[in-house]
This record gives structure tokens, sequence and C-alpha cells, in this order.
DNA sequence: TTATTATATCAGCAATTAATGATATGATGA
DNA sequence: TCATCATATCATTAATTGCTGATATAATAA
């Protein structure tokens, strides 16, 4: 399947990025790479509230990040592409490398809940 | 460069995620793809405001997607890491696959302004 | 020095978004 | 059927974020 939008595949390529750029929805994903769970598997694993996660699987299936199968009242949820975990996977090592600038990013600093800048961070040359 | 983070590498992850995740800043950074550019470049390449731009790119700097090099009174912004461009393309790939969705994708629509969910596409089947 | 150019910074507004709590749907078992 | 379990949906609220316009800085040229 071939894409031609020209101008605002990039606008696309954004939203694309947002399903990414949330730390719940985040850690949904990476939760995801160890393979398929149900929303209840999710819940217990990430500390989510139930219709937290189910908002923002929701928002993930629509984006297309992750699918879908039922069986009977569980819903399991798995990435849709291996280059979902592509994506994950090399932002992790872009991470390792620019890690302190992120930390240190506070145009966008994420939730100013307690923690949220009080990420404990361990740099470690080689 | 190695990171030891555990818990929350993922609460930076969505960090950098989020750099990507802004319809302005994937712009800026695609115009980057070809080569460094100064700000008044980026500003008619891209259309955007010059304040605008040189927000985004103070978060890009901060974030470590971009670096400067300064020349007089230009500053030439390039791509810090191949892994940035690296993230597009694999992006580029994914959005061909998951166009659809991304494009129905309603809970994150950007913004409401004029054109925003008017985006021309078009799939074609290979 | 003064003017101009290139870029950066900042406050305030407008808009978007994430989380919660309550409720709805839908499947299973008693 | 009724109760329960698993998940989805929705309105509201609280917080974040992007954009603009004005101003600041800093380098070059006249």
């Amino acid at each position: 399947m071939l894409l031609e939008s020209g101008l605002t595949s990039t606008a696309l390529k954004a939203k694309l990025f947002r399903g990414f750029s949330d730390n719940s929805r985040l850690t949904i994903l990476e939760a995801l790479q160890d393979g398929p769970l149900a929303v209840g598997d999710l819940v217990k694993t990430t500390g989510l509230s139930q219709s937290n996660i189910s908002n923002h699987l929701s928002c993930l299936r629509d984006c297309g990040l992750v699918s879908v199968e039922q069986q009977g009242r569980f819903s399991y949820y798995r990435l849709s592409d291996e280059r979902v975990a592509g994506l994950l996977n090399l932002a992790g090592e872009l991470l390792a490398e620019v890690a302190k600038g992120v930390y240190d990013c506070t145009r966008y600093a994420g939730p100013t809940k307690p923690d949220a800048r009080e990420i404990p961070l361990k740099i470690i040359s080689e």
C-alpha cells in the first residue's frame, strides 16, 4: 500500500508520533512489546486506571498502532506491526545518546504531578 | 554513553517522541533532512512565523534532536544524529501501512484550524 | 554611533488533552 | 433471569501546549 499525500503526510506523521508521545500510551506500548495482553493485564502491569487505559487503547487502535482480538469478554491487544516495536527500539537508542538533553528539556515538562520532574537518571560513560 | 534509568526511561522516551509529535516541529525536522539550514531559511521553507520556529527550535535543541552552529549572526541547525532521520523514515514506512487509521483517529485530531481535518489523502494499492 | 539584520525570549491567550468517576455494553455462569 | 466480570464510552475538570506579538540580544554595515 503506497501513500501519496505530498504536502500533508507530515501532519499525518505528527499524529502518528503523538501516539507514542504520552507517558501512559508509551507505557502501554512497551508492555505490549512482550506479547499480547488483555486490558485487565495492562491495568495490573501499568498501574493505570481501567478507563484511562481503555481510552488510550481506543486512540492507539484508531491510529493503527495496536490491534485487538476479542476472546469472550476479553480483548487482547498487540502491537499492530513490527515497525511499531522498531520505532520504540530506535527511540531507545537515540535516547541513550541524547538522554541528558531530553531530561533537561523544560519546555515540554510533561505532567507536573509530584514525581514527573523527579526522574532518577544516571548516565554512565563507558 | 549508556543510560541506566529503569522505571522511567519510558517517561524520557515519551518526551523524546513529543519532539516529533507536533506538526510544526515535524515540518522543521523534515526540512532539516536535506541538510543544515539557518532559521531564516526555515521561516521561508515552512511558512511558520519566526518566533514560532525559534521557540520550537529551542525545544528541539534542548531535547537533543537538532544541534546548532553559529556563524556570525546566523544559526545553522541540523539533525543531531542520523537516528533522528531514521525515526522519521521508519515512521514514514509505518504511516504508509496504517495511514488510514491515523487519518481517522479523532481523539487527537490536531488543531481544529480550517484545513487540519481536510487533509487530501490518496491511498494507492499496488 | 546608528541602523539593520538574524535570532532568541517571554507573557498572555486560545486551544488541546489526559485523567477521573460514572455509566453503558456485552459476555459468562449460577 | 440475575449477578458478575471485562471492557468501552462519556462528560467534566485540570493541566499542558502552541501561537502571536512585543521586546531583547547580538552581529554586521554604514
